[in-house]
RNA sequence: CGGGGUGUAGCGUAGCCCGGUAUCGCGUCUGCUUUGGGAGCAGAAGGUCGUAGGUUCGAAUCCUGCCACCCCGACCA
């Protein structure tokens, strides 16, 4: 735990792998790609999840819940989706063990449990969603139907890390069933925007939001939005993915509804999701290599009090003299904590709140008594100050937003410096590698050119950026003609 | 799944080439001194050497299988 991180620029991905171990976020399991989410990495889940919960429940939706286990008949039946997800399931054909009676005190799968049909741990839940709606939906009266799901999935992916990409994780998948394309689409590019609002304000992470090319679509999907985030090396993050499903799962699950005007029709729907994996982007779009550098936003614990003392007797008047401040910052919903652990030294106590990430720290010792102050660190910029005891709850309750706003605006300010626009192929390359970050180039909206610039460069065509407005210009590669520049980078 | 690497005390490691029961640091425990940036001294505990076999009088060391993790590819949120 004494240890130092590997710095960021010596070996990035060393600095994260070392960053969520260190900090206590999660650990490798016994299985296989799977990872145990520690107390302190989990209380920082609850927190996304729970602002993401109250932004679904404002925007109308629901909660429920529906089976781990998805009949393979089911996967079957909308093509591109089971496609898509075939080669990373994890497939259930028995539902028995029984002693082996060759080998003391092993287990065998009993061959006699062999299941009908096999059940699919869900990579994902439309197919058991979909034909569960079957029985939802009759009449208009029925519509729209918006309905979300914490839960768990599994993909069984070749090369995982911690929450980037795990074998199992946890997620929520919003399922939505609606009368029209258009309020579909609407609802598509709403959750869109909540995504977008959720990173910017709660995670102070800015993204880009857009659509993807058809390659880089959703197994099943007519358009998937998502939103692009950048880590501080450089490669870009998808964050989140809002999918237009069209009627694919309404005709592959026979899903129809009566219109006002009397007309049978399938159902529109839209799907959308954010996952664990935005811990890993939390942790590697701000922290540094002293640690964590949290958004107060989301961190567990908001502020620490470490005291500096000789004695009980000096330790129990800091507790007393910091007790009404831990109940007016509880009041004003500042979480705290006050870290009179005896067996760790002040020293420590420091390290480890900075790897932890804790935005503000107070350290009151016999000098600060005798003179009425408090020591205050800012973990964002780390800087330290001793100022007046009297008014420090509303100093800090200022902190909490200007620690929020200035991770923000570094976040920014590092993207920003990392966008380029780029008219040819030679400076796309050479930059790719020199600096890095997003790209804005022209494309001639060929599969083949997006995949001849993956083979070139392993950068991908990060999404079609809204809002940009049309420009006339010339594909970089082919020189063919473009209406709009496309957000290329390197991504996870 | 292909290529490369690693697995030795809670953590990080030396030893392996050249076989003889395991080194050091951090942490832990006890005591004293300390306490405004990861304390000092003294003492102590802690190891199926990833796992299953094999070779051998003897295996951390040599051989084989398996498992896990890391890095690089392909796949992906």
């Amino acid at each position: 735990m004494a240890d130092k991180l590997t710095p960021r620029a010596t070996d990035y991905s060393k600095w994260y792998n070392e960053l969520v171990i260190n900090a206590d976020l999660a650990e490798h399991s016994a299985v296989r790609g799977c990872m145990v989410i520690k107390p302190y990495g989990f209380a920082i889940w609850e927190k996304m999840r729970d602002a993401l919960d109250k932004m679904f429940k404002d925007t109308g939706h629901v909660n429920a819940y529906f089976p781990l286990f998805v009949p393979k008949s089911f996967l079957e039946k909308e093509e591109g989706h089971a496609e898509g997800f075939a080669k990373e399931c994890a497939v259930v054909t028995h539902y028995r063990l029984k002693v082996d009676p060759n080998e003391k005190g092993k287990l065998m799968v009993d061959p006699d449990s062999k299941l009908e049909e096999e059940l699919i741990v869900r990579p994902t839940s439309e197919a058991i969603i979909w034909n569960t709606y079957k029985g939802w939906i009759q009449s208009y009266r029925d519509l729209p139907i918006l309905v979300n799901q914490w839960a768990n999935v599994v993909r069984w992916e070749m090369r995982t890390r911690l929450f980037l990409r795990t074998a199992e994780f946890l997620w929520q998948e919003g399922h939505t069933a609606h009368a029209t394309a258009q309020e579909a689409i609407g609802e598509t590019k709403k959750m869109l925007d909540v995504y977008a609002e959720f990173a910017e304000k709660w995670m102070a992470m800015p993204v880009i939001k857009g659509s993807k090319t058809e390659s880089e679509r959703f197994a099943g999907a007519l358009d998937t939005m998502c939103i692009e985030a950048l880590m501080q090396d450089g490669k870009a993050l998808q964050a989140g993915t809002s999918h237009f499903l069209g009627q694919n799962f309404a005709k592959a699950f026979d899903v129809k509804f009566t219109s006002k005007e009397g007309v049978l029709d399938y159902v529109w729907a839209t799907s959308w999701g954010v996952s664990t994996r935005l811990m890993g982007a939390l942790v590697m779009a701000h922290s540094d290599d002293q640690g964590l550098r949290l958004p107060p936003m989301l961190a567990p614990i908001q502020v620490v009090i470490v005291p500096i003392y000789k004695g009980e007797e000096q330790l129990a008047t800091i507790g007393e003299k910091v007790t009404p401040l831990m109940q007016e910052l509880k009041s004003r919903g500042i979480s705290v904590k006050f870290d009179d652990d005896d067996t760790k030294r002040s020293g420590w106590k420091f390290a480890e709140y900075e790897l932890k990430g804790v935005p503000v720290r107070l350290a009151m010792g016999p000098k600060d008594l005798e003179n009425g102050t408090v020591e205050i660190a800012r973990r964002d910029n780390g800087t330290k100050e001793t100022v007046p005891f009297e008014g420090i709850a509303d100093r800090i309750q200022q902190l909490m937003i200007d620690i929020q706003d200035n991770l923000f605006a570094q976040a920014m300010g590092y993207r920003e410096e990392h966008i380029t626009r780029v008219d040819s192929y030679e400076e796309f390359k050479k930059l790719l590698d020199d600096k890095g970050g997003f790209f804005l180039a022209h494309w001639d909206g060929t599969k083949e050119t997006e995949e001849r610039v993956k083979d070139d460069t392993k950068a991908t065509i990060r999404c079609i950026p809204f809002g940009m407005g049309e420009e006339e210009g010339v594909c970089m590669v082919t020189g063919k003609p473009s209406k709009q520049r496309v957000l290329f980078a390197r991504a996870y």
